[in-house]
DNA sequence: TCAATAGTGTCTTTCAGACAGTATATA
DNA sequence: TATATACTGTCTGAAAGACACTATTGA
């Protein structure tokens, strides 16, 4: 089929916009908030910094529609990072539709925010088309960074998302090891609240989750280096 | 032109959805949570009740790629309740794009909640199309309907953020008179909420709120019936 | 033995919930 | 004068922040 037939295929009677999916995957690494980014190898942006992302699959028979969005947000990280796409938690963050948004035709994104922990940070591998992928802190080198479209804002949307959430739900225990001290988890607060926490009441309102059973103890201790710490798991894991 | 030749004149490399907008607008009235339902008055659904809401003006033009998504949600309520578009809080709530969720075609709608304030409840006039429009009771008479497409599901939604959100955010000002009484703005916290707060418990929370100058006293009092009520607005309104 | 981190306890302040009581308007 | 609502005050308990202190490990 030639180019110019191909660019033609699918027509309606009003004009519609691209629509795509971007994920801001965040860990924490070294007491900080790091997100991945994937150096874009087309244009537009080609060798910019961009989230992992790319267009709804939408299909125009009656029988198929195509993927859902958050289908759709699932896939892409898998293509881009090589995780496996059901073990990370995936959010949905916000819907970006400024109509310049994207220089080559209009283009709505469906943010989400994925978390990832330590346990599977070595799983990432290359994408599909071996695009760079990097972890960048995000106080110390996002800020140097142009990032592609909007995705300075997406970034911001999705860490005032965190920020508030991890206050009122079990987010934090995405970001630590299956089993993780009382230190470890503090980390993760710190590095995403941007502050430090007293170890004593922050060990304190921890052990109403574990009066609560939010928290269970795990066998075994963790060496520090000095005193080894007491291990604990979230009660509802998979 | 003929209904052929205008049902193709778009056309795509790959299929695109449709990208809809659709405004969960709500009020209190009667100590009650009330939402706006339209009734539909073209299929799908037709006959049936729906949220006010319709497709995102996209255009192909790289000069005009068309209205952004908010300025698509308020122009959909402007012209299905004739409320002034500026006038009212809205906010975006989540974007539905489960493949089946219209019967015609793959269309994604990015989801908004607006906050109406009884002052303004009087400007409501049936919409351009002079279909019929009317509040419903959320916690009375909406169970006994069945929404069109997957409107429950964005009305839940809905309902969900802003019981999250009064308890942090300013939210409830918009859904009282520019000036109000601790009464007034209890029975909005009560209707959203669902149930009852002690009115002695709830002033003092408000009187903490005037000691910070969020809300400050407004001249004269309100006739209650009995004793006449002090009155008070919040501080920061356009 | 020392340094470092794990872990405990105490004091204060803030705030929410329960509830009793006083003040002031209308009918 | 009765009563309904506006408004005030008190008690208790939960929880957060500041901070001092003890315990246990590795080097």
């Amino acid at each position: 089929m030639s180019a110019a037939q191909k660019s033609h295929k699918h027509c309606y009677e009003f004009p519609r916009p691209s629509v795509a999916v971007d994920v801001v995957l965040l860990t924490v690494a070294d007491t900080d908030l790091k997100v991945l980014l994937i150096r874009r190898g087309e244009p537009p942006f080609a060798g910019g910094w961009a989230m992992p992302g790319g267009f709804v699959r939408v299909k125009d028979s009656p029988a198929d529609r195509g993927e859902d969005l958050e289908a759709a947000a699932r896939r892409e990280l898998a293509e881009e990072t090589g995780l496996d796409a059901g073990a990370v938690y995936l959010e949905q963050l916000y819907t970006f539709g400024a109509p310049e948004r994207d220089p080559r035709t209009r283009v709505i994104t469906v943010a989400y925010y994925a978390l990832l922990g330590p346990e599977l940070r070595g799983r990432l591998r290359a994408g599909s088309d071996a695009a760079e992928a990097r972890w960048f802190s995000l106080a110390h080198e996002v800020p140097k960074l142009e990032l592609a479209f909007d995705h300075d804002d997406i970034l911001r949307a999705a860490l005032e998302r965190v920020r508030g959430k991890i206050d009122y739900t079990p987010i934090a225990f995405e970001l630590v090891p299956p089993t993780f001290t009382i230190a470890e988890l503090r980390e993760v607060y710190e590095a995403i609240k941007g502050h430090t926490y007293d170890a004593g009441n922050f060990r304190r309102r921890f052990q109403r989750m574990v009066a609560d059973k939010v928290i269970v103890r795990a066998p075994g201790k963790r060496p520090t280096g000095t005193k080894p710490a007491a291990v604990y798991r979230f009660a509802r894991r998979s």
